[in-house]
Order: C-alpha cells, then sequence, then structure tokens
RNA sequence: GGGGAGUUUCCCGAGCGGUCAAAGGGGUCAGACUGUAAAUCUGAUGGAUUAUUCCUUCGCAGGUUCGAAUCCUGCACUCCCCA
C-alpha cells in the first residue's frame, strides 16, 4: 500500500490548502506519526459535513499513522466565529455534557472499526477541556495572548468578514483562535502531534496554531484543509429541504442516510466516492467508467451508499436500509414483524386506531386514508382509489369500497398504507 | 378634494340574470414513461354521497327577481388619473 499521504489526498481532491507539501511529506515519510481534526460539539450528534474529517482520520490510520479526533468540550463553550455569519447561542453546560458524550461515541465508533482490511487501528480521542479547564485567564493572556500580534487576528477572515457586517462578533468568538491555536501546541507537547487537517474554513484557526508553535517552541508544525464539500447545484452536502443528515440514527434513520447517498446526481457521487470511501483509485476510475457508460445503473449511489451506510450504521445498519429500500420502491410487505416495520418506517407518520375497529365488515379504506393524513378529505382518497393510486402492504387496491379487516396486517398489528409513489403512513391497532 | 377601475374557488385570471361548483393557465394530487433524475403525456382538483342528489363558495351586509358570481343600495379594502 503506497503510504505516501499527501499524494493519496491530491488525488482524490481533498487538500484546498496546505502547508509546505515537501515538509508535510518528510514529517508523514516515518509511520506512527499522530495527526489531529477537531469536532467542536455543537450537537448531540454530527452530521454528513463531519464525515469528511473523520474519514479523513480514517485514511491516516490506514497509511500507518495516529488519528487523534479532538472534541472541543472548552471551545465548545465558546463557539467558532469560522464560516459563521451571526453570533452563536451558547450552549448550557447540561447540553455540552450531552453533546460531548454523543460525539465522542460517534467518533469512537468510526475510528475504531477502521481497520475494515483486518486490523484494529491506534487512535486516540482527546477533549480539549481536560488541558483548559484549569488554565487560568491571567496565565492564559500572558503564556498565549503575548505571543500573539493583534493586526495577526484581525487579519483572518473569519473576523474581517464578520466585523464588516452589522452583527460584528464578541470578544469571545473573536478569541476563539488563541483557543484552537493553543490546543495544538499543547498537542504537539503531549502527543508529538504535528499536523492538523480540517474544512477549508479551519485554515485561519490552523495556522494560528503553527505560528504559535513558532513562536513558543520553535516547532514546525504543519497544516491541511479539505474544500467544503458542496453538491453541484452549490448548496451544502448533508442538508436538505427538511434539515440535516445526521449521523445519529435516532435523527437521521439508516434508510434515509442511505437514500441521501443514493440520489445524488451523477457528478456528486464520482466526487464523494474519491472523498469519502476508502474505494482504490483503480475503483474510482472503474466506477467512473461505469458511470459515463451506464448512468442508468447507478452503480456509482449504490457504491457509495452501501460504504457510508455501513461505515456509519455498520452492516445490521445497512441491511435495514437496503429491506427498507426494497420495500419503498414497491416491493410487497409480506410477514414482517412490528419492530422492524417500526424500524423501516420510522420517518414515516403514524396513525392508531382500536383494534376492534377491524371487526366484522372492518375499517373503510377510504377512512384510514384520511385519517392518516394521506388524504384530505374522502372525496380526495376516493379519487386516489379510483386512480390506481392506493396501496396496502404496498398492494394496490382499486376497489373504492374496500375494507381493512385482521388479514390485511402485515405485523402483529401494524399495517402500511401508501398513497401515490411515495407517501407512506402507518396505521397501528391496539 | 374631483374622476375612473377593481375585489372570483390554493395562486393568476375569464365569466357580466338561468345551460356556473364557475373557462384557461399555474400549482397540487394520482397514473404512464423513466435512472428513486429532468422533461413529457393522461386524468383529477369545494364538501358529503356516488345511482341520483344534497350542502357551502365568487370582498361584506342588505335588496330586486320564479331564479344572481352576474342587476340595485350601503359598507370595507385595493389600484389608476386629475388637482
Amino acid at each position: 500500500m503506497p503510504h505516501d499521504l499527501v499524494s493519496d489526498f491530491q488525488a482524490r481532491g481533498l487538500i484546498h490548502q496546505s502547508t509546505d507539501s515537501s515538509q508535510l511529506r518528510e514529517w508523514l515519510s516515518t509511520p506512527g506519526r499522530r495527526v489531529y481534526a477537531g469536532f467542536d460539539p455543537t450537537a448531540d450528534s454530527l452530521h454528513v459535513g463531519h464525515l469528511v474529517a473523520l474519514v479523513l482520520l480514517r485514511r491516516v490510520a490506514h497509511a500507518g499513522h495516529e488519528p487523534v479526533a479532538l472534541i472541543g468540550g472548552a471551545t465548545g463553550m465558546i463557539g467558532d466565529p469560522s464560516g459563521r455569519s451571526e453570533e452563536r447561542n451558547l450552549l448550557s453546560p447540561d447540553e455540552l455534557a450531552a453533546n460531548i458524550a454523543g460525539v465522542e461515541r460517534q467518533i469512537r465508533g468510526i475510528l475504531s472499526n477502521a481497520g475494515n482490511d483486518g486490523h484494529v487501528t491506534r487512535h486516540h480521542v482527546v477533549n480539549n477541556a481536560d488541558w483548559m479547564r484549569g488554565v487560568g485567564y491571567l496565565e492564559f493572556l500572558r503564556d498565549v495572548g503575548k505571543h500573539v500580534p493583534l493586526s495577526q487576528m484581525l487579519g483572518k477572515d473569519s473576523v474581517k468578514s464578520r466585523l464588516e457586517r452589522d452583527g460584528g462578533l464578541s470578544y469571545t468568538e473573536f478569541s476563539y483562535m488563541l483557543l484552537q491555536a493553543w490546543d495544538f501546541v499543547h498537542l504537539s507537547d503531549a502527543l508529538d502531534c504535528r499536523v492538523q487537517i480540517g474544512g477549508s474554513d479551519q485554515w485561519g484557526n490552523i495556522t494560528a496554531g503553527i505560528e504559535l508553535g513558532r513562536r513558543l517552541r520553535s516547532r514546525e508544525l504543519h497544516g491541511i484543509t479539505c474544500p467544503l464539500l458542496t453538491k453541484s447545484d452549490g448548496t451544502k452536502m448533508g442538508k436538505t429541504a427538511s434539515g440535516a443528515i445526521w449521523l445519529d440514527p435516532r435523527r437521521t434513520s439508516p434508510y434515509r442516510f442511505y437514500q441521501y447517498w443514493i440520489n445524488l446526481d451523477d457528478d456528486d457521487a464520482g466526487r464523494c466516492l474519491a472523498r469519502l470511501t476508502p474505494l482504490s483509485l483503480e475503483e474510482l476510475t472503474d466506477l467512473d467508467a461505469k458511470r459515463a457508460a451506464n448512468p442508468a445503473a447507478r452503480d456509482s449511489q449504490k457504491r457509495l451508499a452501501e460504504e457510508l451506510t455501513r461505515l456509519v450504521h455498520g452492516d445490521t445498519g445497512l441491511a435495514a436500509a437496503r429491506q427498507a429500500t426494497d420495500i419503498f420502491f414497491g416491493a410487497e410487505i409480506g410477514q414482517l414483524d412490528d419492530g422492524q416495520l417500526a424500524e423501516i418506517f420510522a420517518d414515516v407518520p403514524s396513525r392508531e386506531f382500536p383494534l376492534s375497529s377491524l371487526d366484522g365488515d372492518g375499517l373503510q379504506l377510504v377512512e384510514a386514508l384520511t385519517d392518516t393524513g394521506l388524504a384530505q378529505s374522502r372525496g380526495a382518497a376516493r379519487r386516489t382509489i379510483e386512480q390506481g393510486g392506493a396501496y396496502v402492504n404496498n398492494r394496490r387496491i382499486s376497489d373504492v369500497a374496500y375494507r381493512l379487516t385482521a388479514k390485511d396486517l402485515a405485523g402483529a398489528a401494524t399495517l402500511v398504507l401508501r398513497s401515490g409513489k411515495k407517501s407512506y403512513a402507518i396505521a397501528r391497532f391496539q
């Protein structure tokens, strides 16, 4: 395996800016080097936007180095102004603690199974609150602040752009870069970690750390930023009309996660394959060729969705997502238990009915469609049925007078209604 | 202050005494096609019931008529022109 991380990053389009690449290569030519990326705990889960950095750390591990994930327990209290147009709201200590716990679990999950070629990689997860907490304000100003020229701080994009806006920024957010700079120096002391990677919006913070390392320790630190993932329509990767795509299955089900990647357009899928998956460059070229020859097969999207769903949700998550995909795209729903149904249809609205409504003649399909909100009125429900748009457990029902009875149940007490191609609702009977 | 035009169903916009739940377009919802894309085509689109039919809707309130979205009166709002 070619262990030249820098060339690999370049080939995959992962480098936006970096410090001198020959020095970087030189430093990384010895195995076991430590490379870090930071994650601020702004929510109790990471989202797709964090995936690039996480995958970068996995690549670091693959190249024979040791990834270090830094959780910003301290910096998260302040809020990073980079890439932000408005002042952040401060998190309460409780929220922050919960966020740290959630984020840490996800990071460990992704880094510990980094060995899909068999080996468990050595990695570190650190929290900057651990070394920041004990540092007093005066001490910090003397030891760190004294070595950072104001002109340099004011020159950063994150500060400049905010000062030009109406809202400006607070002294608190202004100071953020000092904390991150100090993190870098601290990690170089404690772990001999000399490379920091991050999104392109982190360049200012990273160089602040490099500068501080030079002044304080006369030490050469290195930095790499990768381009922010954007879609070809200009929007941010991982953002949808209904919100962000999260890594936590409770926020975004494995099915929706999987679907997000399946639905990318061809160019985006190609770019994501290169940047987010461990596929070799040969495999990438191969998929590029297939995509050009037969775009309808959607090989790239499938492979991408598969790789990333397995990475984030594991094999069971991938299996669930696939099963859900089959069902959402027409497969008749056979024998599934209520638990499986609940999992597959996690994102679907549901409605409870008394179990007794299935007795005797049963429940009018028209009524079930309106009660679950799939149809606006009984007339609309009738119309949908007449036009062939109504399904029970994915079986088309075209009889307006159809009544649901116990034999229509998919699980023990669950039944799946659908209107048209995509609108589902779950009816639960109790 | 004077003169004129207007207010229609989710939106735009026809209708100017019965044949009006109201043309047409957009949107939306189904169906076909398709790459879970885009475009295109077909159907539907106030509510209840489908056999018929009933109820509610055309700025608001009254009135004239067997019958009004359409005529009259008053009120509210919007726009334009002249001072």
